[in-house]
DNA sequence: GTCTATATTCTGATAGAC
DNA sequence: GTCTATCAGAATATAGAC
């Protein structure tokens, strides 16, 4: 069968994180996510009561992504730590726009947005411990990759950055 | 003589650095920012006309401080690269708040917030890079730095991240 | 399921008293 | 320099028509 189009549900939560992402929490008002998802107010309204509940589906289809996200690190072809470093720069993909929209959200003090993002970044540590047995240098990994999604989404773009990245690694015998 | 109180326009840039931080963007409205100093909203308008003004006094400021970080970095005594990752992790001072402060701004889109911020790292990189001899070593560094600010901002706390990454760095003979 | 109309509160900003 | 009073517009949310 065909892939389906996206339901007036899923338009609603991507143009949430898209204006998140874009634009920053302030400008994702109800009004803008409607018009962006191109229905009314009360067409929003209708599938989320209240903004709470609007972050509360983001959160909830982020999380089933993390799942499916850890999965393929474990059985990356290229290895964990290649598959967790390239997937920490922006590929535009729905889980990246998740993950960054979450993380505006958490920085409006919401507990339920900070947790998700804790729990996912334990699965990626543990993935990458258990690969390399190695808590430090797995740690270290980690943090790159932070500094790397931290710079994209920061507009601080370094193209040859993963590049060097390699080239340090391979001197440690990676 | 002894030190200066606070003036109402320090206390007032203050206050905004600290909801920016503490509670997000969408918390730091004139409101939030007058009652955080102690004074009334025309108060606050008196110092700074629009809030827009509010945002270039911040960032004034925090080029102030950059430029006395940055020569700090390269005099400190424990070398430039530990001096750089040692105030990775936020220590609390003033500047550390400032550039929290600024980094969420520049995410609601304000050019002049992620210019500021550019420059600054631009600085830090040209430190690094000058006492190194290393570009890939240089930005390998600067990303582990950027991803402790960027676990410490967003609540991800390892109390041995620091010391994770000396062991790895020692490895590479630093 | 989606829309329009409306109520309520918040936000940025002005004017003028003290 | 700081305050109170006030306003226009925006933001969240409800009610009810279609």
């Amino acid at each position: 069968m065909p892939p389906e189009e996206p339901s007036t549900r899923d338009r609603l939560l991507d143009a949430f994180e898209t204006l998140l992402v874009t634009e920053g929490s302030r400008a994702a008002t109800l009004d803008a996510v409607a018009a962006e998802a191109g229905v009314s107010k009360g067409g929003l309204l209708y599938h989320f009561h209240s903004k709470d509940e609007l972050v509360e589906g983001m959160l909830d289809r982020m999380r089933l992504m993390g799942e499916r996200d850890a999965t393929a690190m474990r059985t990356a072809p290229q290895g964990p730590v290649d598959y967790y470093l390239e997937t920490s720069v922006d590929s535009g993909s729905a889980f990246d726009r998740a993950l960054i929209a979450a993380a505006r959200i958490a920085q409006e003090n919401d507990e339920r947005a900070s947790h998700a993002l804790a729990e996912l970044r334990d699965q990626w540590f543990a993935v990458l411990s258990d690969h390399l047995g190695d808590e430090a240098l797995a740690r270290t990994i980690q943090l790159i990759g932070d500094g790397l999604y931290f710079d994209d989404t920061s507009g601080f773009t370094d193209p040859r950055a993963l590049e060097h990245v390699r080239d340090v690694l391979a001197r440690l015998d990676l």
